[in-house]
DNA sequence: CGCGGCATTGACTCATTTCAAAGGTGGTGG
DNA sequence: CCACCACCTTTGAAATGAGTCAATGCCGCG
C-alpha cells in the first residue's frame, strides 16, 4: 500500500456523512491516500497493520470464490471505517470503485494504544466498529430477500439512506457488475430487475447512475401484490 | 426479561469455546439466566440496557420479514457475545434454541463505564465485537455461495469450526427449519441438500441431528463436477 | 394411543441463471 | 475530429435450480 503524507489534514472528513463523532483523537496518526479507481487498499492475508476510513469515494472489501467469482463483503462509503481485523492479517482485500477516492489509514498499534490512555477515544472506536457490525447485518437483510426485485430495491433505499437526502435522487456509486456481485445476482437480473422497478414508477431514472426514488414501499416489498402478513387459519 | 441471580458464578464460562479471554473484569456485573427454548432474550425496538454472551446452549438474533417469513441473522453459540447496539434500542430479537441455554447479561452503562477506567477490559470488548463482526462476514460469505448445496455444506463447515474439534462429529444445534431461515432456503431444499450431500458420501449422519464429516472440499464447493478456476482463454 | 412438530420425498411451477446479441458510453490515439 | 476499443448496459430466448404444494414417515411426549 502507498501512502502519501496530506499536507492539509484540517479539511479531509467534511465530506463524511455517516460519521457522527470525529474521531479527533486519531487525526494525529491519519495519512490519506488519493486512490485511482481500482486501486488496491489491503490485501486478504496480509499483515493488518492499519485501520482505514473512506474520506471521500467509495471502496468495497471483496472475495474471490472459487466458481471464480467475485462477492463484494461489504461497500465503504464516506465516513465508514473497516478493516478490522481479529488476527493480525487482513481478512479481505479492499479496493477503490471511485476515481479519486480517499482514504484514510490509522497505525492500528498506536492507535490502540492511544486509546489505553484515552476513554473518550476508546468509546469512539467502539462506536465505529458498532456501525461496522450494523453495516455487515444490514447486508444480511438485504441478502435474505425473497427475490432479486425486493434485493435491489433494498439495496437503492439503503444507498439512499447512506449518501443522499430524501427527495435528492441517488448516485449509484458501483457499476451494475458490482451490484450483482454485492447481491449475489447476476448482472442480467440486476438490469431487469431495475427496469422492472421503472415501469412499475417507483424509481425514475435521469442518466444510468442516477435514481430518484419515487415509491418507497414498492422498492421494499418487492412484489407488485398487495403486500399483507400471510395468516395462517 | 427475567433475570435470576446466579448463585455459583464461578463455573459460568467452563462451556465456553470461542472465547479466547475471559473478560474477567465484566464478570462482576454478570448476571446469569437459564432459559427454555424458544423463550426471549431481549427484543426489537425495547431500550437496549444490556450486552449478552451464550454461556451454554444456543440463540439466535431473528427478524420477522414482510412476506411473514423470519429470518435468522445471527447464531449464537457458547462464547459469543451479542445485542451490541448503535442506539439506545436492541435492533433484533434474540431467542434461546436450546432448552437450558445460559445467557449472561452485562448492564450496558457499567460495562462502559467500567471499561473508561480498564484498558484491558476496553480492548477485550473490542475484541468481542471483532468477534461479533467475524461471524457476520462469515456469514454473508455462506449466504453469498452458489446453490442450496454449497449454503449447506459452508454452514456445516462453520459449525463444526465453532463447536466440535476436527474429526467428532457435529451436533446440529437447530432445526432444519432453523437453517432454512438461517440460509434463506426452504425447508424442503435444506432437506434435499443435506441428503444429496449424504448420496455423495460427503458427510455420514448419526441420527438426524449428528453428522460427521468426511469430504469438507466437497462440502465447500457444492458441486460434483471437478472444482477448477474457470480460465478465460 | 394419538397428537404435534420435525424430516423426507415427489411432481410441478416459476424465478433466476446462462447464453447470445446488440446498443451505449467514455477514453485514447491517430 | 473521428475511429476504435474496452467496458457497461439492456434485452431476448432457453436451461436449470430452488420454491411451492402435497403426501408420508418419523419421533418424542402427554
Amino acid at each position: 500500500m502507498r501512502l502519501h503524507q496530506n499536507r492539509d489534514i484540517e479539511f479531509r472528513f467534511e465530506n463524511r456523512k455517516g460519521a457522527h463523532r470525529s474521531l479527533r483523537q486519531l487525526d494525529a496518526l491519519a495519512v490519506v491516500t488519493r486512490l485511482r479507481r481500482g486501486e488496491e487498499i489491503c490485501r486478504q492475508g496480509h499483515p493488518a497493520g492499519h485501520w482505514h476510513c473512506v474520506l471521500q469515494g467509495a471502496a468495497e472489501r471483496s472475495v474471490l470464490k472459487l466458481d471464480g467469482r467475485r462477492q463484494i463483503v461489504d461497500l465503504l462509503l464516506p465516513g465508514d471505517f473497516f478493516a478490522f481485523a481479529i488476527g493480525q492479517e487482513y481478512d479481505f482485500t479492499s479496493c477503490a470503485v471511485l476515481e479519486g477516492t480517499l482514504i484514510a489509514s490509522y497505525p492500528r498499534r498506536q492507535a490502540e494504544w492511544l486509546a489505553d490512555s484515552d476513554p473518550a477515544l476508546a468509546r469512539e472506536i467502539r462506536e465505529a466498529v458498532f456501525n461496522s457490525l450494523a453495516r455487515m447485518q444490514a447486508q444480511l437483510l438485504i441478502l435474505g430477500r425473497v427475490n432479486a426485485v425486493a434485493k435491489v430495491g433494498s439495496l437503492l433505499l439503503d444507498l439512499e439512506a447512506r449518501l443522499s437526502r430524501r427527495g435528492e435522487p441517488v448516485v449509484l456509486p458501483i457499476s451494475r457488475y458490482d451490484i450483482a456481485d454485492y447481491l449475489s445476482l447476476s448482472v442480467e437480473t440486476v438490469s431487469r430487475s431495475l427496469t422492472d422497478l421503472k415501469h412499475r414508477g417507483a424509481i425514475v431514472f435521469s442518466g444510468t447512475r442516477r435514481v430518484q426514488i419515487v415509491d418507497r414501499d414498492a422498492l421494499e416489498d418487492g412484489d407488485g401484490e398487495a403486500r399483507m402478513m400471510r395468516v395462517r387459519h
